[in-house]
DNA sequence: TCCTCCGAGATATCAGATACCTTTTAGTAA
DNA sequence: TTACTAAAAGGTATCTGATATCTCGGAGGA
């Protein structure tokens, strides 16, 4: 059923694709970021085609993250991150109402391994960046404790997903960290509107606050499974949090 | 609609970037997998560009994996699948040698969880699935139990990744299945040459039948967390596995 | 009714030009 | 000699127009 089939992403048939994976075989072959691809004149007499098929490979390129390209500069080749799969996974989360739930819960295992592992071998920088987003969080709380606006909710909730991104990257384990960082664009909206379902259910920004605390202290006492379950913890309660704001009013109606 | 912009063509992004992401965010808001884009001419018109600009973002989408392009035929919105992710992961693997160890350490993580959902709500379909792929093993280990050719060895190789994909599909969340299916490309090497490691460690192809056995049994006993613990203990084992096949000799000279 | 063939429509690719951006270089002035 | 500037060189961005080849649906014949 699941046989291998190594070339399925395209039907090589066509000019452009074929150069597009010899390039990209190469680029991940032995190419390291920053490197400069040769002009596209350069390829289009390498490759015997016209520069128009030089350039529709090189979009698939950029389209797949692997080049950057500038006008007036030669493509770079470009450091991995997690963006060429965020607009798949916000794909995953707008085809089925259970997506964003599926990810939630691919998330909370993956933040819990972070904290796991950022507990068990984190660097002093790691903890500060992680204590430097919770002081984030709690000075966007102190002026927002009688009437939070948007603007200051917006503020809070950017520390927020920083303070679990620099869990992530505390982890030392890199593709976590791109993991996080592909995953945190779609679920941000989802993450936001958890905020709302908070309140609704009777919690405070203090508790937030709290939840968080409880990490960053198990993380620098290097106790990793403590870091796992409050982690766990504090990420079951901020699903049900977006569960009631769901239940309130109906998720994006565009 | 989509009327064009009189500053869309001094914006910093090119025109192309601008196309492709307007028609990121239409197919990822509202169309749905089959559905076919306008032709290249009718965009063109409506975007007000030449049809070779239309071509290039169409091509950008085509590399971000939204969009299946043939020839003679209009541009269907593809259904999101890992793929998009898996030439990322490769280069994370090849940039580092620390980031095949780290790849494997969340492989296991998300595995662990699979074995977790698919003991607590598979389907009758589902297992069927995991078992016929661990009879395939089976099947492919007796033809081969004195003297395994390579080509045995891919077979059995095979085999083995399909259960493993198998449980992830039956975890009833896609997003496993997709990062599954992602990570299994760039992992694929890795885990061939764990055979080697294997029995240098002086295992045989049934103790890693046993194993997976042993996974199996769970999940059919609907016991999440035996399965859990059978699935860590097997991958941990084929860590070691790799370990070792790599200690003897270097990975992947090329 | 079913099959075959053809034309309309769609993509694939080519060639040649122009515009504009970046980097480098050469020249000029201090 | 140094610093600043302007032009040239090399690159990408985009357009126009044309040809080749593929897909699909419909017309027409068996």
């Amino acid at each position: 059923m699941t046989q291998p089939d190594p070339e399925d992403r395209h039907d090589s048939h066509s000019a452009a694709s074929t150069v597009a994976d010899d390039l990209a075989r190469l680029i991940l072959g032995e190419m390291t970021p920053g490197t400069s691809l040769p002009s596209e004149a350069d390829l289009a007499t390498r490759y015997d085609v016209s520069r128009l098929t030089i350039r529709e490979a090189v979009k698939m390129l950029e389209g797949r993250g692997l080049l950057e390209i500038a006008r007036g500069r030669k493509a770079l080749v470009r450091a991995p991150d997690g963006s060429a799969f965020a607009d798949f996974l916000t794909s995953v989360i707008r085809y089925d109402a259970k997506g964003l739930f599926d990810l939630i819960e691919v998330r909370l295992s993956l933040e819990v391994q972070s904290a796991t592992l950022a507990a068990r071998h984190s660097t002093r920088a790691g903890v500060a960046a992680i204590e430097s987003a919770l002081q984030g969080m709690r000075e966007a709380a102190d002026g927002a404790i009688d009437l939070p606006t948007d603007a200051v909710e917006l503020r809070f909730h950017s520390f927020d997903v920083g303070f679990h991104e620099a869990i992530a990257l505390a982890s030392g384990n890199r593709v976590l960290g791109y993991l996080f960082e592909a995953m945190a664009q779609p679920l941000r909206e989802g993450f936001y509107i958890s905020r709302r379902g908070h309140e609704r259910r009777g919690h405070t920004i203090q508790d937030t606050i709290d939840a968080h605390q409880r990490i960053l202290d198990c993380i620098k006492d290097g106790n990793g499974r403590a870091a796992a379950d409050a982690m766990r913890f504090h990420l079951k309660d901020t699903e049900r949090d977006i569960r009631a704001a769901l239940s309130g009013r109906p998720l994006r109606t565009e």
